[in-house]
DNA sequence: GGCGACAACATTGTTAGACAAGTGTACGAG
DNA sequence: CTCGTACACTTGTCTAACAATGTTGTCGCC
């Protein structure tokens, strides 16, 4: 009785099947959440340490956010998180549009509302109601990427996963929650999915990128009055 | 004298920086080469002893490959080599006409054709003359892979790079370069770099979208002649 | 003869410790 | 002031070992 194994590890609880993947997960929170700022230095050893796991499971870890793009290194130096330019948002966004525009296209092709996403839209509405701006942040990328899973297209899912992640740490670098409209996030997408519901395909992909691009522009406009170099 | 590290591995020739990197090199080369026939097993020690590097060298390895869907695994199992169903191939050419018509459609906005790519088409059109229908397939696949980085975009690559890494395993197992047809592969490729060059964007797109989908139906023929279930 | 429990085996998961090799820096010599 | 060397730090790689897990095969029982 009471949870044999509750013995927890130094500074967060890792839970997960594979030691490596629990590292990743919560060293990636930490990333995104802006605990470990952009420009801080990881190293294997420090990350082993904090975790309390050994050297080649922090390895792991880290490599694999790397491979993500979540983390920045060089041959026999330190990971680094990275500090997201201009240039990166553009690139990020201009992906995005890409890959959820076609998956709009598609869905609104079949004239199916995917039931997940309405699940997700209609939590979306009850943030919108409390005005609870972080949740209501994590809870428009879950409104996406469950547009795009809704397409069973494991590629397509696994492509655009990776845009999510950079573009979380995106969000979570220039604070761009706080410039959020809520209402209008939510007006945005109540006309993607009517779109999608009517069968209108270009219409879909139309709302789409202008939402997206709308979110783009003012990530961009956060980012310039920060950084006036 | 004589180069004093000429002492070389086993099997194949390892001559990268990093040693997990030169096993990924080479261990993909012979999936994609089907020296390793798909369904075969690939444990942790067997490619260690294959390559003659330590365990979790080869552990590394393998994890790289399983993360760019060139093996596939399960925990506490060894990787595998993946037959591809033909939902896979159809979800790979899906996914690559949404990215290369992206592409396509931002390159000819610019109205300018990329040097790189045209030096591709050129050594194409070489193939073509002698009838070499490995080195076309190759040239093929590394021209598609040009115009995309053409773009300069660095998600972008990658997301064209992971896709590009699975269809070479794809047309390894259905060897469906043998099905080629050389005129047909590099009079298309012309007439994309022609609307490229005119600056005609719909009709790039369109062309791309039209060579795409044209390799998918022959690829999807040939694999189900030789698997009639 | 068929079926289930148990035991042996194979494989990966994770750790520890060690040494080599590469990189940047600070310090000292010229 | 400049250059080169030595040192400290970090990663790269290996060996060895044990734990955890999944598979397989065998044995006895029904």
């Amino acid at each position: 009785m009471l949870s044999p194994s509750a013995r927890s590890l130094p500074s967060t609880a890792l839970k997960t099947t594979s030691l490596p993947e629990a590292v990743y997960d919560a060293l990636r929170e930490s990333i995104v959440t802006m605990v470990d700022r952009p420009g801080a230095l990881l190293t294997e050893s420090a990350v082993a340490e904090r975790y309390g796991v050994a050297r080649p499971t922090a390895k792991a870890a880290l490599q694999r956010l790397v491979s993500e793009g979540l983390l920045s290194r060089r041959a026999h130096h330190a990971a680094q998180v990275p500090e997201l330019s201009r240039d990166d948002i553009q690139d990020l966004y201009s992906n995005r549009v890409i890959l959820e525009e076609a998956a709009l296209r598609n869905l609104a092709a079949d004239a199916v509302v995917p039931v997940a996403a309405l699940a997700v839209h209609r939590e979306l509405l009850e943030h919108v109601r409390t005005d609870d701006r972080a949740a209501l942040a994590r809870t428009d990328l879950d409104f996406h990427r469950q547009l795009v899973l809704a397409q069973h297209s494991p590629r397509l899912a696994r492509m655009h996963g990776l845009l999510m992640g950079e573009i979380e740490l995106c969000i979570g670098q220039v604070q761009s929650h706080q410039l959020l409209r809520p209402a209008d996030v939510a007006h945005q997408h109540q006309g993607i999915l009517d779109a999608v519901a009517a069968g209108d395909s270009p219409l879909a992909a139309k709302l789409t990128r202008a939402h997206i691009e709308g979110a783009r522009d003012r990530l961009l406009q956060k980012y310039d009055s920060e950084s006036p170099a």
